[in-house]
DNA sequence: ATGAAAGCGCTAACAG
DNA sequence: CTGTTAGCGCTTTCAT
């Protein structure tokens, strides 16, 4: 464990001194401390590093001009020689929502305390910038990555892997892709949040669907379907519309069509909490009341969702607990201890009953 | 401009190829592409950056090697000789809102397409974190550093100013530093804000501060007296109270202190939509009706802002263009074009008026 | 206990 | 037109 890694607390500006007064503008490098301190290079680098050992007066001297010029490591150079960056990349679909703001927030102020830094990428739902995120990625030799994907076809990842570059899937699954996984159990939340409503008296309950399948979608409405048979109540496609989009306007189109085409549904399941919301907005301007005359339920737990008119019954994820299972994981891949089996991580959500559900009127 | 800087349009691995097959795990380097191509080193620097002519033969050899060995350039080392990194910080208190998210990924998504990364480190509104995550970006090398600052005192932006890296605020003006900002015009927003409320009827305006103070809370408040005064109503400082937090909680309490205090209030400011959406649940809780009884005014424009029950009267931002306006002026400053005065960038938000606002009843 | 020197992978003079 | 070579700033043998 070198303490000069890419050390946030080790490493200090000169408060308000200037750089070298030699060269001006060039950033002081360790030749110029070597050359102040009358040291070699190589007694520089031990005392930042305190690999070996270096004398008492020798090691003052280093300190001193260090201070002095106001010297810091380069940090590229020093990950250049040491093969390994301390960063690591993050590939999502979007920033633009407070869920996944808050999972990457949380595995940043982890791992910045490990002294990785987090490159962002945004995929705008993509496959083709995604693949180019990790390309970049790869180039910029990042030590690892964190990917919540889109693409469906795993050879890519599969790829990165064989490369030993430690890979983490966030949020997804793909099929017959053996790599670590950190995931929420959404067959228990979605049978929850279905119970819940069949037990509240709902028979017709319709199910608001993401735009296209992935893991986790196909998992809620496979659960879904299958909750309600074994309540002996009928599947019908007609009470399952794919909302077009992942923000609130999708979410209220959706339930207009919904209610549209099956006047009699008395609750909506949302794979997503914007969605119901969405919904929600879409039932009060068609006149319905929530929960009075449908009921909703979202899923994620957006902090939002405990604020809200009506406060939303919702399918919570500890995002916290997320974020310091994937760093966790991570932190093991990237020191090589633990075992080196793929590991699937599961979190298991929990239903929050609030003011959006309420019994089946009539 | 070289082609082949940090391009993600340019790098393409050998899809499911093995890297070299005499080393092992090892990626290839410019030197095994040279070996197999038959050619020096430089020839393959050069075909890749295409910075000089090459012959046709030639060329064609080291595109070939470089396909079958699945070669990429090692972007680090690159970077290290010229000196540039392509990857800029970006500093702020948190991610954890649909706003700063969303001008996040749209400032992550304009540098990407110019071939720079974002590095995200979140402060949690602690000076010593700001502090030492600036130190981490300068020892990481950044081209750049985006921030929105929670330290008052520009010392050490000052300092990394005087480094040659630009930087660039957001959202945050730091009294006395001369720095390049992108910022909203909120005396306009609060203005308008307050004018609207004030011809709405209302006369008791309740006022949601920041926690702390900080140069864009200081505009609100300030500006709240102002228009106030204009239309010749007292400013009581039993009127305004400071939210505890940044989060719904905060304004639920907020909403709540200030109405037992004055029950005569008949419209509320909050400093920010959150803030907002916490105080309409406070007034709910407490039996009000919003708009009936009480008006509320939020802050950013959130998307949530049009979706929620009633929609929320807010000062509108447009944050694409906000994120447009700081990438550019970045790529300025980036690419050394324009001129090099520093820029005080300004964006007028608007007041969009939806349901949380109503005459004043009585 | 310390220094000299060899690279990490790449670009850019400098030579032909 | 192409190759040789000297670094970028740093760590780490290998000597002494």
């Amino acid at each position: 464990m070198t303490m000069f890694t890419n050390g946030a607390d080790d490493i200090a500006l000169g408060g308000g001194r200037r750089a070298a007064p030699g060269k001006e503008g060039r950033a002081p490098t360790i030749k110029d401390v070597a050359k102040k301190a009358g040291v070699s290079i190589a007694t520089v680098s031990h005392v930042l590093n305190k690999k070996r050992f270096v004398s008492d007066p020798l090691t003052d001297r280093v300190n001193e001009a260090v201070r002095e010029l106001g010297y810091y490591p380069n940090l590229p150079a020093k990950n250049l020689r040491e093969n390994k960056t301390y960063t690591v990349g993050f590939v999502i679909p979007s920033l633009a929502n407070e869920t996944i703001g808050i999972l990457a927030e949380s595995i940043q102020k982890i791992l910045f305390r490990r002294h990785y830094n987090l490159i962002i990428c945004n995929t705008s739902y993509d496959d083709r910038i995604e693949r180019e995120a990790l390309n970049t990625l790869l180039a910029k030799k990042v030590d690892a990555i964190i990917i919540t994907p889109t693409c469906r076809d795993g050879s890519q990842l599969a790829e990165i892997q064989r490369m030993g570059i430690p890979i983490i899937l966030s949020d997804r699954v793909i099929p017959g892709l053996p790599v670590d996984t950190v995931r929420i159990d959404y067959v228990k939340g979605t049978r929850d949040a279905i119970t819940h409503l069949i037990e509240l008296g709902h028979r017709q309950i319709g199910f608001i669907d993401r735009k296209f399948d992935q893991s986790h979608s196909l998992e809620k409405k496979v659960t879904y379907k299958q909750v309600l048979e074994e309540y002996g109540l009928a599947f019908d496609t007609g009470n399952v519309v794919r909302a077009h989009g992942f923000d609130y306007a999708s979410g209220t189109s959706a339930a207009k069509t919904l209610l549209e085409r099956n006047p009699r549904i008395t609750a909506l399941f949302a794979f997503f909490d914007i969605t119901a919301f969405g919904a929600m907005r879409g039932l009060i301007e068609m006149g319905y009341g929530v929960p009075q005359d449908i009921s909703v339920v979202g899923c994620d737990g957006m902090p939002f969702t405990s604020a809200s008119i009506p406060r939303l019954t919702t399918i919570w994820v500890d995002l916290k607990k997320m974020a310091a299972m994937t760093s966790g994981l991570l932190m093991e891949r990237l020191e090589g201890v633990g075992d080196s089996k793929t590991k699937d991580l599961v979190i298991s959500p929990r239903l929050v009953i609030r003011d959006s559900t309420g019994p089946c009127p009539g």
